[in-house]
DNA sequence: TTGTAAGCGTTATCAG
DNA sequence: CTGATAACGCTTACAA
């Protein structure tokens, strides 16, 4: 690789003058700036990012920490994340936190140790040191924390949006499919829903369950009718569960909506494709991500921003395993 | 952030023993070695990986190209990858090249700027400069090239089984999901089923794609069948335009398997929760990530192996989408 | 308008 | 066993 100095040599100058043209700061004269560039072009050379980085203490690198990526949820938050910074030219480390604090307190560390200039996280610990002595700014995306920036969408009244959709539509017999306990969001999803079911006075079961992996989505969804049977509306913590659990109740035999509706969360990419189609309870994960990102941005240019917690819509979207409302409501 | 320069006074030593003590490299005394651990737990002390990395001309990071982790089967990749290198202190910078070449040069360039010490590409254009000259190794993922590092699987055999496996079950009028023309993998799965249905001598129709994107695979299983309304049989090019075909037979009236037979082609986590479950070619995806990721650190390790290519197989899974062969067979 | 040189936080060489 | 110090490639005073 070129350097700076390989620059100069070939250009006949001071690598000051090349780093001017470069950065475009200072006089440069036209003559030389074009003999710059041209031995610029003749060498290949682009600026070594690390020099530059431990010079001015910051890089153009930020660090994004998501639970898991495989969890479909979590692409669509990333690439509106990617997008934003690709289109200001920062670059993106990542790494999988699994939910677990240590993974994610040693993810954090390394970001710091490479200079990020800012971090994006989901987290369910926004309230460690790990964030509060961070030094740099931090966005909580689809998680929020007193008074710190963060984009998130208002699960608890989703959860009671889906309550209140699902009792307009005549469901009596509900189960009420709680998320790990550990799970910010999860938890608010369920308690707006069971709020809102309290509220009306309907009962309901619960299950629980410990992730949100699809290979144990089947198991619960299995659980869920031996142990209720008669359950004739199932308020899903996720879309991956509520796909596991529409599985099952096809292949007991029940028909969906008519025996038993759904209602999902988060609308992942397939739920539009499943057979019937899952209504859902919509979170703009792609905008949020997008959003997370020009907040960090603006946040990284001026730390004292008035608007640092955005909340985005979260959006009943009736498909077809809820039946029309006409009919009960 | 402390410096290695405050450890070394806080510690009353010389940044040189402190930086003995960090690496284990040389002699060290026991006592100061514990004067230097105390300073250094006392201070919160981690060392600057930039300073790090640019004194050694190598980081502990590398660079990882996705096509678009926004489809299901590349967060599996994403996420081996990740595992393996998260287990060898190796941290990711991440980006997608949404196919483009442009993009794609673009990251490729922002990693050696960032003193990448590797890369692992999902590219269509391994041949090209951009990784010829790249001066640090490359392994491609998903994708081959001549005698380039790669793990990858065979997309043709694939193709292959999938129509054997199809014919088997007696379906006659076969359509074939072409995928996007510029992706390779699309491409060696497509030959791979023309190839066998045309040595068994069975005629066929061809629905050619531009992408692989959920918005759009609805639109192409219209296609479909409105073109080929008698289609008995279709070979999609991955799972993405296997659930779109599914949805839109049954929406139909089709009865599947009965009707139509489908087949698709990765084995992405949600295939399985379909109703009726998808029969498809698995990849084993999270294992390909992890192997790439283990072959990079190998080359990192010592450039000279042997074993560099590494080919995973391709398995026909078979769920509810085909009809049992004996009946047919 | 341009060049010199210090400094960013490390590692490694070379004396001591 | 330990300490100075040069070097990694860049940016930015400060001088010229």
């Amino acid at each position: 690789m070129a350097t700076i100095r390989d620059v100069a040599k070939h250009a006949g100058v001071s690598v000051a003058t090349v780093s001017r043209v470069i950065n475009e700061t200072g006089y440069v004269h036209e003559d030389t700036r074009k003999k710059v560039e041209t031995a610029i072009r003749e060498l290949h050379y682009t600026p070594n990012e690390v020099a530059r980085s431990l010079y001015k203490r910051k890089s153009r690198l930020i660090g994004l920490l998501l639970p898991d990526i495989t969890n479909p949820f979590f692409p669509e938050l990333a690439r509106g994340v990617e997008d934003e910074m690709q289109e200001n030219d920062f670059r993106i480390i990542f790494g999988n936190s699994d939910e677990n604090a240590n993974k994610e307190k040693e993810y954090i560390q390394t970001f710091v140790q490479n200079n990020v200039v800012g971090v994006i996280a989901s987290t369910n610990h926004p309230d460690t040191d790990t964030y509060r002595k961070l030094g740099i700014p931090v966005v909580f995306l689809d998680r929020t924390a007193d008074n710190r920036p963060s984009v998130y969408a208002d699960g608890r009244e989703g959860g009671r949006i889906a309550a209140h959709e699902m009792a307009a539509r005549g469901s009596r017999q509900i189960t009420v499919i709680q998320g790990p306990a550990s799970i910010r969001t999860a938890l608010d999803r369920y308690q707006g829903a069971v709020d809102m079911l309290s509220s009306q006075g309907i009962a309901f079961n619960v299950i629980q369950t410990t992730s949100f992996s699809f290979t144990e989505a089947g198991i619960w969804a299995k659980e869920l009718f031996e142990r209720y049977p008669d359950t004739d509306g199932v308020i899903a913590s996720n879309d991956i569960v509520a796909t596991a659990v529409l599985h099952e109740a096809l292949r007991l035999g029940k028909k969906v909506p008519e025996d038993v509706q759904i209602i999902g969360f988060d609308d992942i990419p397939l739920s539009s494709l499943l057979t019937p189609a899952l209504t859902t309870i919509r979170q703009p994960a792609y905008d949020m991500g997008r959003a997370s990102a020009a907040l960090l941005i603006q946040l990284l240019e001026n730390e004292n921003i008035d608007h640092r917690i955005i909340q985005m819509p979260v959006t009943f979207t009736e498909r077809e395993t809820t039946r029309k409302v006409e009919q009960y409501g």
